[in-house]
Parts: structure tokens; C-alpha cells; sequence
DNA sequence: TTTTACGGTTACGATTTTATTACATTAAAA
DNA sequence: TTTTAATGTAATAAAATCGTAACCGTAAAA
């Protein structure tokens, strides 16, 4: 699943320069000419917004603000002429994470969204063993212990299980599963999927129902209660 | 608990400057003069480094590597006398999540501390969930909870109960939701959202008066009143 | 009162989704 | 090489979900 970027900027060759070179590094760019379009087209999925300063209809800073307020926590790059410290300042204090000042260098700009968005996946997970009450998943040594004994579990199942438990209580659908674990290799049957749970369910045993299927959307790893 | 924050920077001077003021703005801020030094005093405790490119024993860029090596995810802001693109390029390449060229303003590393402080925080904790007085619904885990216990509702269900959840008072025409949740299959009958939403009342027990019809425009979800 | 419009409910067959098994193919190990 | 394990696909069975029609009830309009 590429990263979804938004750019906003009221200069249509500047809109369309970054997102050609956004595509290039292999993100899923978008445009907004304006900070009302911006709104319109923001959606959840989407990872980051780089933002021009000055637009005509709404200052950027005015649209961040809007979207803090809405309770969004994406994260924005804002982009601008303006250089003086105040105006940077402004951009840090509505809630925004980088301030870049025009002329800008792309190599510059892309190095930053990369930065920001490592750190994003970073601060999400960086455990490197998800412990449960009866299941232990070390991804380091790629090894599940379930009540300290160890599960022989092949590549795919390890992965799926993995991913699941990364996120417990999540449901991951079937096309995202194959997504993130089949990277490159492009035509798998969703049916697939369910073959290695069923595989995997065996394995784990009494623990089987750690994992559940949401019918209509997917499988989840379920955070065991009491 | 204050942020403990690690300042690098074989310049005692800078040093003393950076973690006086990091203190005022209620850090808790260390002060190593070199690479070495900082190795020694950094733990994982430490929410972020400042730290100088140019030192004597060691490069900056060096012991960011390092610590990414040996698996720390510690966000690193650069700080530098160098200001060509190559040198920011290589900050961020080897992990550094920001670069700001001497002579920096004070206000503005501030800043950028407290923006990349934010979002560490910020993604930890992304659960998209609609919360109300005795109703939960978690739009990841696609679970609905009410008065903590769980309800097992179908997707179509759960579809319908997050729609006119989302916008709590709004009322929805039966045609609007069909457009909404049935994307792409045509054919079907408003009759069919009364029977889901009888469906959704139903589990929804002491909680089904929160969706109420309008006669002759659809069905809204109520915003509980104390 | 009767009529009409609309929402609410139920039952049931149709459809979709999930689980499981068997088999063919490929990759890895002996 | 032979043997074994891992993987993906297809077919089938089982379960869950869905959509529709028919009917009921209520309230406003005629």
C-alpha cells in the first residue's frame, strides 16, 4: 500500500512538479488547488499533506488548524516564501512538523517526508517481541512460543501472524494482508489467505481463537481477555 | 516526567546555551562533548539528541549511525555549521529525522523538538474510534461496545451504525446510505435499510432509541443528551 | 370513518463469505 | 538426485449474512 500524500499548493506547476517527483519515489500523490479543495479531498488514509503557506482562499495555516481541530493527526510539511522565524513559529504552533522555505530543493523535500514518515512507523512499533498470555512472537528470531513451547510456523504463516499481532484488535483485510506481505508479487487469490489461517489456526492449537475472521472485512489477531 | 534530552556538541559553550534553555522549556537536558561521551551517557530513556556534525573523535553522522545500528530509534535532530544539500541529504540517510544549519535560532530548534515530541506521541495512538455515553464503536477493530460489552453486529450493520454515527444528528436518506455502503451493486430496495436498522436496534437493546427515523427523510443517529 | 403514506417486523430463500480438504507446483533439504 | 516441506489454487462444504415480499401498526389526510 503506497503512502498517500496530499499536496496543496495554489500554483498549479508547483502542485504538479511535486507530485510527478512524489510518484517517482513511489508515493500515491494528490492535488488541491486551494485549502477548500484540500478539505474536500483530505481523506484518513492519506499520510501526509505538504502545504503551501500562502493561498488564496484560506491561509494553509488557517487550513491546518481547521483539520487539527477536526481532530486529524496527519502530518504536515508546510512549504513557503515566507522566512522569517515568526512565521515558522506559526507553522510549528498550529500543530504542523516541518517548515520549508521556497526556493526549495526536492531532494531536500523528499529526504524530510521520508523522515517523517519512518518516524511515524517507527514510534508505532518498535517492539521486537509481542507477548501475549499463552503466545510469544519474537521477530527477531522469527520464533512462537505458545506456554513455552516452540511452534514450527513456515515463512507465511509466521508473516500473517506477525502483522496480525502487531496490531491486535485490528482488522486486516484479506487484500491488505496480501498486500503487505506479498510486496512484489502481484496476483494472489484472496482465498489464499484463508488457506494459511486455516494452516496456521491448526498449529496454534488451543489458541486457535486468537485469531478471528470478521465476515465481510477480514482476520484479527484478538487480545486475549482475562 | 519530563523528556530527557541528550545534546552532543564538542562546543561546551553551545552545549551549556542549548540545555540551559532546554531546561527552562522543562526538559530535562544532558550535555555530552563527545561522540565517545555520548555513547557512554546515552540510555533508552533519552526522547531525543541534539546533535553537533562536526566533533573531534567522531563524526555526528557516525553516531547516528551507530545508534541506529544498534537498534535505536531515538528521533536525532542534526545541528550544523554545514548547510550544502549533501549534507543534509547524508543526516537524513543516516536516519535523522531533522537538520538545522547554525547559527540557529533558539525559538526555532524549540520548535522542532517539540514537533517531532508531538508526533512520537501522536502515532502511537492513532485508533480511529466514535465514542459516546454508552456506546463505543472502533472503526479498526470494527467492534461495537456497549456499556463495555460487545455487540456482535454484521458488516452491513456496522457500515450503517458508523455512517450515521459519523454524523451524529444528521439525518441520512435511505438512498444516500444505499449510495454510500453499496458502491457499486444498483439495485436495492430502501426497504432494505428499515430492515437493517430494525436488525442494528435490535442488538443495540437499551441503546436502539439513539437511531431515530424522520418521517419521509431517513434515519439519524442522536446525539446522547445527558 | 376510510384512505393513504410511512415505518417496523418477520420469515425464508438466495447469496456471499468462510472453512476445509485435496491436489499440483515449486523450493528447500537430505 | 531423491525426498520432504512449503505454497498457491481449485473444489466443495458449511456457516453467516443479505434482500425481498408480505404483513402489521400508527398517524395524518381526505
Amino acid at each position: 500500500m503506497a503512502e498517500k500524500i496530499l499536496v496543496v499548493d495554489d500554483d498549479k506547476d508547483i502542485c504538479e512538479i511535486l507530485s510527478f517527483n512524489l510518484a517517482n519515489e513511489g508515493y500515491e500523490a494528490e492535488c488541491a488547488y486551494s485549502a477548500e479543495e484540500a478539505l474536500r479531498k483530505f481523506t484518513p488514509s492519506h499520510s501526509l499533506i505538504l502545504l503551501d503557506v500562502m493561498m488564496g482562499d484560506m491561509s494553509g495555516y488557517k487550513l491546518a488548524e481547521t483539520l487539527r481541530h477536526a481532530g486529524s493527526t496527519v502530518p504536515i510539511i508546510f512549504l513557503t516564501a515566507k522566512d522569517t522565524e515568526n512565521d515558522m513559529l506559526t507553522g510549528f504552533s498550529v500543530g504542523g512538523d516541518d517548515y520549508i522555505s521556497k526556493p526549495f530543493s526536492l531532494k531536500e523535500i523528499m529526504a524530510r517526508i521520508k523522515a517523517i514518515l519512518r518516524r511515524m512507523t517507527v514510534a508505532k512499533e518498535k517492539n521486537s517481541r509481542l507477548v501475549f498470555d499463552h503466545v510469544l512472537i519474537d521477530l527477531d528470531s522469527k520464533e512462537v512460543m505458545i506456554d513455552g513451547n516452540a511452534v514450527a510456523l513456515t515463512k507465511t504463516e509466521f508473516e500473517i501472524l506477525s502483522l496480525l499481532a502487531s496490531n491486535p484488535d485490528r482488522v486486516f483485510r484479506r487484500e491488505d494482508i496480501i498486500d503487505l506481505l506479498w510486496k512484489d508479487a502481484l496476483y494472489t487469490t484472496e482465498r489464499t489467505i484463508d488457506v494459511h489461517i486455516t494452516r496456521l489456526r491448526k498449529k496454534l492449537g488451543a489458541q486457535a481463537s486468537l485469531i478471528s475472521s470478521r465476515s465481510g472485512y477480514g482476520y484479527r489477531f484478538n487480545i486475549p481477555r482475562g
